[in-house]
Parts: C-alpha cells; structure tokens; sequence
DNA sequence: CGGCCGCTTGACTATTATCAAAGATGGTGG
DNA sequence: CCACCATCTTTGATAATAGTCAAGCGGCCG
C-alpha cells in the first residue's frame, strides 16, 4: 500500500506559509495571560464553550473524544509553538495535558477582534481549521488501510519529522506520551503497541533507552513501513523475524 | 460500548439553524449555471483548485481519497439539497457521483463576494467546515472502535435519519450506493458488508428486496447497535444466531 | 443470447483483541 | 533511606473478528 504524498500539501500549498503563531499571538493578546497546567489535567473538555485560544509555551496536549465505557479516540497532539482552540466555538472534544504545559491565553474577545482586524490572521485560523480537517482524513486512512507495524511507524515517522522540523535530532525521538495515548491515536491496545515496538527493536528498526527514548535506526525502512510502500515485507515479516 | 450523542449537536448548537442552504444559494449563484454528472464520474478530484461550488439538485456524491493501488477510504456522501466544495481552496478528496446527479452551480468568484457581503452565509460556510471536522472525528469513532455490525447499524440509522429529515419513510431505506462505497465507507471489504447484511436479514433486524432496497424490521435494536448500547448482544449473537 | 459486473456465500488464514500475570518505575510515607 | 504501593509497560497464551482467496449466482446491457 502507497500513500501519496503530494497532495498533502493541498489545502495550503496555494498560500504562502503563515507567519509564525506565535507572532500572531504576541500582536493580539495583550489582554492575554499565561497559565500551568498539570499532567493529565484537561485544558477542556468536549461540548464546554471556547472562552480562550492558547499558545502552547511548553509541553505536549492530546486532544480526544470518549464513550462513557472509557474508550477513547485521541484525534491528535500539539506541541510547544501550536496554538489551540481554532476548532469551533464549542470544543469538539478533550484537551487535555500529557506533560505540564505552560499556556499563553487569549480571549474569545480578542481573537474576535483580531480576525476582525487582521485578515491574515483570519486566514490562518481559517487554514488551521481546513489543514486540520485534511489531517484527519489523513488519519482515517492511516486507521483503516494500515496494519499496526504501518501505523507505529507512522507515528514515529511522524514525531520524527516534527523533531526536524523544530530542529531537533529527526533520529533520536523523545515520546512524551503514554502508550495508552498511542494505543488510541493508532486505534490499537496498548499490548498490540507495546509487541510493536518489541518487533521494531527485533528487527532493528529502532532501539529503545526506556519506555519513552527511542532511537530510529534505520528510518528508511520505517518510512517506507510509514508510507505503506514496504511491499510483502510489513507488519507479517517483522513479526516473523522476532519469531525467529 | 456506548456512545453520547449530546455532544453531537455542540458545533451548531449555540447558533440558530442555518437557513436553508439552496435559499443562499439562489439568493447568491445569479452567474450560477446547472451541471448533470454522470454516474461514477468524477466532480473533481483530490488537489484540484476549488473552481465552483456546487447545490446537489438530485444524485448522490461520494467523497473519497485514493491510495496508488487502489485502496481508499470514503469519507461520506452528499444528498439532495447539500452544498458541497465549501472544504478548502484547493479540494482535500475526490468527489464522485454515486448516480447521476444535477449540480447547479455558483462561481468562486460569486460564492466569495457572497461570503464578503452575506455575514450570514459566510458563518454558514464557517459552520459548515467545523461540521465536517465534527463528523470526522465521530466517525474516527465508528471506525476504530466498533464491530462490522456495529458499523453498518451505524451506515443505515444514518440512511434512516436523513429519511426521517427529509420527509421520506425512515424505515424503508433505498441505498443508492454500491457495496464497495460501503465498504471502503466503514473500513471493511465488500464480503464482510454483505456478510453482515446477510447476518441482519437473519437476525430479523432488516428485510431486503434487493441489495438497494432495505427495510428496516427492528430500528431500536439496530439503533442499540449503532450505538454501541447492545451490550453482549452485539456482532457476536447475530453471528452465532446465523450459525444456529 | 452472451458476457460483464456486482453481490453473495464458503473455506481458510491471519492479525489483533482479550485475559492474565509478571517486571519496571516512580512517588509517598514510615 | 528504604519499603511499599500504584501505575505503566512488557510478555505470554488463547480466541475472535475480519480479510483473503475462490467460486457461484443474478441482473443488465450490448
């Protein structure tokens, strides 16, 4: 299976990349304040009414929908430099705080006034909302189309491309998260999760300090496991070379 | 499993109910011409730049990504009545006529001078966005987390409601799609669909005269299903009530 | 009438979930 | 400072759901 990735870039490629959020957020928050949020603390919870945007200063926020049986899909991450709470005016599901976070806010009231003031940076919120729903149909496919190994790599791949992209080592990938975050990011348990990287580190792909440490040693490979291209040679032939 | 359908209504529910979208649309489309599509054709595709937008008069729209070898993922359908390409400049995923369909058509050029003078019809087209990110994260849901009986309960309460709104019989569902739109819908193959019809039919909860044409005998108990509420009566006893 | 396409059914396989339990790790309190 | 407890992760054994491969049926259109 191939993905293509070309037209990944389709709901932004015809405008020029946005100026940075966190500019953004600097020229319009003025009223803004800053907050901590604990570990495993929801920033906000699905059906409350969006009061403010923030600006993610430090750490990583899983977003995630639940079933009153406490299953959970968790839809996405962000990161340090990502600003937060775009969606829509009542949250359509959780925010909650993998690590400590420290948040920069903005008022409802001043986001409204500067869309209303700045067009380009109406155009960013707008974009922001079209990328993230591309996103998820990105993912609808990673969840339905790809095996667990594909979809592990994926999200290493995925961690790993970020990590360049904040000029950090794209090889050496810290994982902030639990493996039940993974688990319902990837639409696995966290038994399949945790097999998945035992095989990966059988086959050489990665090495792991602990839980939260790894190390990509061959990304070709995981890119090509990511990007479904690894023919005959996914998820079947790694698990047998651990059984080996 | 159970799912909550409160939240449901949270990204509209603190704001009137749109007007009718076909009265924008006439108010606004004067350039507008009308389009027929043949069935299986294609509207546009993944990475074209948005030209039009479009007011389903009849037909049925498939919306869908595509892998290089034939693998995709349907992320919905469109009826009678929608407005569709409202998503981005440059669209996200092909849209296909499940049948032939009528499209009156409005210009980009006109939709923007509507969305620029009509702060009604532009928070329609902003509502209308955050709507489908809703609907995507749900069906992230569906997708990952329920059984194929619970996915295809889910498909046909979905057929029934739309019914039920549009004035038709909520019990008698016509399903004008194939099973590989089904299918490649609830990210499942084209076997297990009809299996599980099959499995319906046997359960007494569905009666069919042919494969697009079903009645809906029992909809509280595929209403259960769909929502994952059947506990232990779910994909498991209609499987073995087959096998008996 | 024949061929093609879509749907259904069957037999078998494989991937992943489930159930269960044993290491780690980290934090707290004695 | 160490022991204990709670939580998270890993590993193992087993089972079940859905996928794959294969073939037969039926309708529709040329």
């Amino acid at each position: 299976m191939q993905i293509i990735e070309a037209h990944q870039h389709s709901a932004i490629a015809f405008r020029p990349r946005p100026t940075d959020p966190a500019a953004f957020f600097a020229k319009h928050a003025s009223q803004g304040g800053c907050r901590k949020v604990a570990a495993h603390q929801f920033i906000w919870i699905e059906g409350d009414v969006r009061r403010e945007i923030f600006l993610i200063r430090s750490g990583v926020v899983c977003f995630s929908r639940m079933l009153m049986d406490g299953r959970r899909v968790v839809t996405g991450f962000a990161y340090p430099g990502d600003i937060i709470g775009l969606g829509s005016a009542v949250h359509a599901r959780n925010a909650e705080a993998v690590q400590c976070c420290k948040l920069e806010t903005m008022t409802i009231a001043a986001f409204q006034r500067a869309t209303g003031m700045d067009a380009a940076f109406a155009r960013f919120a707008q974009d922001h909302v079209s990328a993230e729903l591309l996103h998820s149909y990105e993912h609808l496919m990673v969840l339905t189309k790809m095996t667990a190994s594909e979809r592990l790599a994926h999200f290493l791949m995925d961690l790993s491309k970020r990590n360049l992209r904040v000029g950090h080592s794209p090889t050496s990938v810290l994982i902030p998260m639990r493996r039940i975050d993974i688990a319902d990011h990837l639409g696995l348990t966290i038994e399949t999760v945790s097999r998945t990287f035992t095989c990966f580190k059988a086959a050489g792909l990665i090495a792991m300090e602990d839980p939260a440490v790894v190390y990509l040693i061959d990304p070709a490979r995981l890119a090509a496991l990511a990007s479904g291209v690894d023919e005959e040679e996914g998820s079947v032939s790694i698990r047998r070379k651990l059984a080996a």
